[in-house]
DNA sequence: GCCGTTTTCGGCCCGACTGTTTTCAGTCG
């Protein structure tokens, strides 16, 4: 694991921790929020404690700083071992519980001395739990219900699986002749690799019809299982084991609940900050001035009776608090509101801005198509180029080609370019990364193609200096154009490599070497903080999906996800440029 | 714990829901 991610852990604990202690909640979530600054930032951790420019970052105060210098420099921190050690460490899974938090773990820690999610259990069996204050029948139910939630789903899915659903569900909404409008929030909406549950926010024409809404919306075929059903809400469980929320809201209220419901919830909680400062409140209903707001008429389930500054759109609520409206991509309070307050929002790359897929696989190596169905669908895509990529000779499960196959190939990829004429075709290489860095063919090899990916598949989980010497070895070979899924990581999968993101970021910008946004679910390596570290030091990305038939040529939308996320333009994202951009981008590296 | 054109002290987002309550605490999103 990465120094990044091990004091970004560290710090999630921190905070767990402080919350079972029953210290201020404050604390907690200062603790909480280091611990996400940690787990986005691309900054070397080393480098930043040695030069001091620690507590230059905002939410990073000076007892963070002291606790990361610590550890840092020893690999442990007194005062994160002190709390540690005051708190039994099997009470902190029990916060993943539904309906349990850390009041109630602390209460039965301390009048039932559970320390285990075991002796929970235990203890509810035997009744001991009634007898303490505040529990009564229907609560111990919902922790006892909440345990078995908790073992038997609770995990996060990938958005590859959960867009298609969402997107068919919203379909079927939009095409209720009661409903008006109908979008998905959340953090579906803001494109995040996985998610937790779907959320659907949708205005019926006529306001009454909420409840009428809600009984279509449950009769869906994608649903197995009714969770609420209500008026305003209804929540089930999809065929496949996913929760969508549905919100039916007011028209007139709709950019509120939308806005309100994409979060992320620090871009909400920053949000708020900027209407209270200006005399105002935001909640999900609407923007409204504070003196009136305290005076209205408030029902539960229904529109403060007051004139709201605004609620109908999104637009007109950013508006209001001074700022342009935001991509929902960029809601993670990232530096997204002062960039919209500024007027500096970047224009964010989107799929029509691609011109061609630059890492794809034929029958060659272990791809399914050939070099001309490959090509074709690029064309019918409407490409302009398109890089084949077939496997280096140490890759023998995937049929890695020898050299001298390569070069056939080579040939091979040149005559069905010369015949289609449509497209560019460029005749390349995934070359393997061997542990040491050393590529899987010479340069002499290398030199008779148009185009190279470099990447790493095996060996990883080596050290992090050993990991970054690899990819700076291959970033400073003059043929290597990209370095393909630079961590090797998988979602739900694996961890990949964890190199010195700074000096890989800064190398790959100096030398004229893009670094891959894989868009294959679950690669999308780079992920979206380090994509934007990249970006920010001014290293150029290449979106590739590693296709290895015509229809995962698809996928290119989960990799312009990524982009987005990490504040990708056009510019930045080589896939954009135009073929004669390329040629030279290559020319320029060979020297 | 963090932060500062209302502050170096005193705030820190807001509403809904639930359960166990006679006015509020805890949890969630």
């Amino acid at each position: 694991m990465s120094l990044n991610s091990e004091l970004s852990e560290l710090f999630g604990l921190f905070a767990a921790l402080m919350d079972i202690r029953g210290e201020s909640a404050f604390k907690a979530i200062a603790f909480s929020k280091v611990s996400r600054i940690l787990k986005d930032t691309t900054i070397d951790l080393k480098a930043a404690v040695e030069d001091g420019s620690l507590k230059k970052i905002e939410g990073i105060g000076a007892s963070s700083q002291r606790i990361i210098e610590q550890y840092v420099k020893t690999g442990r921190s007194d005062d994160f071992e002190e709390v540690a050690a005051s708190v039994p460490p099997g009470l902190i899974p029990m916060l993943q519980i539904p309906g349990l938090g850390p009041k109630t773990i602390a209460l039965v820690w301390k009048q039932c001395g559970v320390t285990t999610l075991e002796d929970l259990v235990k203890a509810i069996d035997e009744g001991k739990l009634a007898c303490l204050k505040g529990m009564g029948e229907k609560k111990i139910q919902g922790i006892n219900e909440g345990i078995a939630l908790r073992a038997q789903a609770g995990k996060r899915i990938g958005i590859v699986d959960a867009l298609p659903i969402a997107e068919a569900l919203l379909q079927r909404l939009r095409e209720l002749p009661m409903v008006d409008m109908a979008e998905v929030a959340g953090s579906l909406r803001r494109r995040c690799e996985t998610i937790g549950d779907v959320d659907l926010v949708c205005a019926p024409r006529d306001e009454s019809a909420g409840a009428a809404v809600a009984a279509a919306f449950v009769k869906f075929p994608e649903v197995q299982r009714i969770v609420v059903q209500g008026s305003t809400k209804a929540s089930v469980i999809t065929v496949g084991g996913m929760q969508v929320d549905l919100r039916i809201v007011p028209a007139d209220n709709f950019g509120a609940a939308i806005q309100y419901f994409t979060g992320s919830k620090d871009h909400n909680v920053k949000l708020r900050g900027l209407a209270a400062q200006a005399k105002m409140t935001l909640n999900e209903w609407g923007l409204y001035r504070l003196d009136a707001y305290d005076k209205g008429d408030k029902k539960p389930g229904m529109a403060p009776s007051i004139k709201p500054v605004a609620s109908k759109s999104e637009q007109e609520i950013y508006k209001a608090l001074g700022l342009s409206w935001m991509e929902p991509e960029l809601r993670e309070n990232r530096g997204e509101i002062e960039a919209a307050r500024d007027g500096k929002l970047p224009r964010l790359i989107e799929l029509a801005d691609i011109r061609g897929d630059l890492h794809c696989h034929t029958t060659g190596s272990d791809g399914q198509n050939s070099i001309e169905e490959m090509a074709e669908a690029a064309i019918a895509r409407g490409y302009e180029f398109l890089a084949i990529t077939d496997h280096s000779k140490s890759q023998v499960i995937a049929k890695g080609m020898s050299a001298e196959r390569l070069v056939q190939h080579a040939a091979n990829i040149r005559k069905v370019g010369e015949r289609l004429k449509k497209i560019t075709l460029l005749a390349g290489c995934e070359v393997d990364i061997l542990a040491d860095g050393r590529l899987d063919f010479e340069d002499a090899v290398l030199a008779e193609l148009d185009w190279v990916v470099a990447s790493p598949h095996v060996s990883l989980k080596q050290p992090s200096d050993k990991a970054t010497d690899r990819l700076l070895r291959a970033i400073d070979n003059r043929y290597v154009n990209v370095i393909g899924h630079p961590t090797g990581r998988l979602i739900f999968g694996r961890e990949g490599l964890s190199p010195n993101l700074p000096k890989i970021f800064a190398a790959a910008a100096q030398s004229g070497t893009a670094l891959e946004i894989n868009a294959s679910y679950p690669r999308l390596d780079l992920c979206d903080s380090h994509a934007r570290g990249a970006i920010e030091a001014g290293a150029r990305l290449s979106i590739n999906t590693d296709a290895h038939s015509t229809g995962e040529f698809g996928e290119m939308r989960y990799g312009i996800h990524v982009a987005r996320r990490a504040w990708a333009t056009a510019k930045d994202v080589i896939n954009c440029w135009t073929a004669a951009q390329l040629r030279a981008f290559i020319a320029k590296k060979r020297g």
